[in-house]
DNA sequence: ATGAAAGCGCTAACAT
DNA sequence: ATGTTAGCGCTTTCAT
């Protein structure tokens, strides 16, 4: 069916071994022999077959792109920037979309291992991804990592995150501050979480559970959970929400409700994706390098599969996350000093 | 390095077409030496090739998907209708991002055949693809076609969703109605474009050159082009835009000049992407069923590959655009009679 | 500079 | 039920 060299070594009158080599471009080939083959071939409409190539090199010069939600443009982001490294570097990438689904983060896993990427960029959907199927291929984390893995991983320092945002209301002199979030249980929000938390002990301000709740990372879930707690009467005046996605839906079930922002309920975001910026939505959140993250973890990836040797030691970059402040929450805010050391939290390289 | 057949049919004392053929529940294997075997892989941790084993089956039961723009919230939603048909039928899908670069989209298709994917999904960044490289492969269009092309495709009706959304326009009183596209010369724009054209005729109007004016797909563009349409004093007083992305820049550009939408200029956009239903944006818009479309040119190309006789005939399906109107034009329209033959726009099948 | 031949990991006849 | 063997298309020694 296909055309192999085969074919284009009976053409051509030589061995395939050396239309092989005349393809690869391989020393010792002679000038004429060379530019016939490749006329041929360019004939025959010959197109190599990478799965036999790969069976003997085993170098696809491909990567598997992990992702868990292509509707929330904070991924897209971070996968333009692992794009744009890997095509300089001359790999291509294959990106898999789970869906928030566990299992299908598994088989995508396997599925890119069995056909041979050459290594994997992951933002897994939980704390953790299934080990057993992890171990084969060269594998770096984006945007979230298992805490206690020894793979290369690229994140925000995402308890600063949480705190800066719960700071900046604080500051703002807003006085009951919520938390609306994913779930207690997925590791990054524990971070955010926990930064808010760090916050208020930092302030020496209690924090009131009935303003923190959880549901999922969809935008109409924020709007859910807001309206019904505007329903009740029982919400705070500020919202910290773990995402833009989560916020900006809240800001619709705020604005449904008949109350402005930040007037009647301030909030602020996480992640500074683009829509937050516009003139209608003008939501405060704390920035994530989402291209730089991407960037970031394709040349680790990359400098992993290329160093041969293959014990370089994981490397696990922490990222700033920055305070974006717009309409959502007040503009201005105090000048704190920094309530934890600096170095407790953030390392690079 | 890597276990293989070979290795379990040591370890199992049987050959290693034995392995194979426990591996893949082939008939024609003791049940006891099948669970030793299984029991074995699994202790060796084994992964099989499927380079390897493409090699010789040549099916791979992977989809490629190339798509030009992942930050436009449309591509992604038509990559989930593909995904959620390709799981139930067993496929996995490689998603490969051309970020409207043609070059890019040739090397990806290239380079997915090369991979012996299975077939290739496609929503071409121009108006033609490279056909020297595209003829290894099922492959089918979706959202734009190149018009002549003997492939399956499934599209919806550009000119009757641009004459829908003129004629919206018109129908709402608005004298002079501008619009707002990607280029004269890229197909989908054309046929758009065409549609609003034809409403023009439809209705006796005339076109005025000077509201027709052409950038590319980015939300900057659209607000450029009308930020400089207002300071010149040269607007319409309603536009159509090829695609809401723009539509969401010019409302920007509008309110950001000081002007009102739809009071001082309306405006209609094209995809209905999720965000042009935020209550802060409220777009007018023609809906495309995104999700539909993916799901129906996945179901077109998996029959196509396993319809082994391959010449069943291309199927070209053309969906119904439908009008969303929201607070960025007026509500209501008069009932018009239809001015050409529904038969005329709409194939099916 | 070129050819012959082995082998990558696997499946699928064909034997037994 | 299991083993033997030939190949899938290619790269890579090792000869010549």
């Amino acid at each position: 069916m296909n055309v192999t060299i085969k074919d284009i070594a009976r053409e051509a009158q030589v061995s395939y071994a050396t239309v092989s080599r005349a393809l690869n471009n391989k020393y010792g080939v002679n000038p004429d022999t060379r530019s016939r083959i490749l006329r041929i071939a360019g004939e025959l409409n010959y197109s190599p077959n990478a799965i036999a190539r790969g069976l003997v090199s085993s170098r696809s010069f491909t990567l598997g792109l992990i992702l868990p939600d292509l509707t929330n443009p904070y991924f897209p982001a971070v996968a333009a920037g692992i794009e744009s490294c890997a095509q300089e570097k001359g790999y291509s990438v294959f990106l898999c979309n789970t869906n928030w689904d566990r299992r299908r983060e598994t088989n995508y896993i396997r599925l890119l291992s069995e056909r041979r990427v050459d290594g994997i960029i992951i933002a897994p959907a939980g704390t953790s991804i299934d080990e057993e199927v992890s171990d084969l291929l060269p594998m770096v984390f984006v945007s979230n990592a298992p805490k206690e893995s020894p793979r290369s991983s690229v994140v925000i320092d995402n308890i600063r995150g949480g705190y800066l945002a719960a700071k900046h209301l604080i500051e703002c002199g807003y006085v009951s501050i919520g938390f609306i979030g994913v779930s207690e249980h997925e590791m990054v929000d524990n971070d955010r979480l926990e930064g808010y938390r760090r916050a208020f002990r930092r302030y020496g301000k209690e924090i009131d559970p009935r303003y923190i709740r959880f549901g999922d990372f969809r935008q109409q879930t924020g709007y859910n959970l807001i309206s019904e707690m505007i329903r009740t009467g029982e919400y705070p005046d500020a919202i910290f929400a773990e995402n833009d996605v989560l916020a900006i839906g809240i800001l619709h079930g705020i604005k449904d409700s008949g109350l402005r922002v930040p007037e009647d309920i301030a909030l602020i975001g996480f992640d500074d994706i683009a829509f937050s910026a516009y003139q209608e939505i003008q939501l405060s959140t704390i920035n994530q390098p989402k291209e730089e993250m991407g960037r970031t973890a394709a040349e680790i990836l990359i400098e992993q599969i290329e160093e041969n040797t293959g014990d370089i030691p994981p490397r696990k970059v922490i990222l700033e996350p920055e305070l974006v402040t717009r309409n959502s929450s007040c503009r201005e805010q105090k000048e704190g000093e920094h309530p934890f050391e600096e170095s407790t939290l953030v390392h690079r390289g």
